[in-house]
DNA sequence: GAGGTGACCCAAG
DNA sequence: TCTTGGGCCACCT
């Protein structure tokens, strides 16, 4: 039977929902591990389905998370301890070589 | 069927 | 550490 999650979009949001928290994964790696690498259609889906799944914990290659929502997921890494690098002008990023998630 | 867009990735300076 | 340029993939109209 072929459930929603068969669908790019589904494996996508599967994959983010199965993210726990206290930990984030790239964009790239949401791709890959729906064996693809469209990193930048993962962000296209997130903004339209993402109201559903843990977006905050898909963040870019380089730590930053989505951008224009920075601080809205900066709520949700306090509230679950992710750890954070702190830069000297109040930018954040994720520290993806302690928060990186790796199935 | 084709083109434009995007919550991106990588490599080099 | 930051910036620039090019490339890849899937979605939407």
């Amino acid at each position: 039977m072929a459930t929603p999650a068969d669908d790019f979009i589904g494996r996508a949001l599967d994959v983010v929902e199965s993210i726990p928290p206290g930990s984030v994964m790239t964009y790239g790696d949401v791709a890959a591990a729906i064996g693809s690498r469209a990193a930048r259609a993962i962000g296209q889906i997130m903004s339209h389905y993402g109201s559903d799944v843990p977006w905050w914990r898909v963040v870019r290659a380089s730590g930053h998370p989505a951008i224009h929502h920075e601080q809205r997921a900066l709520e949700h890494y306090r509230a679950e301890a992710t750890p954070l690098r702190w830069s000297r002008d109040g930018v954040f990023r994720v520290d993806l070589a302690a928060a990186r998630y790796t199935p």
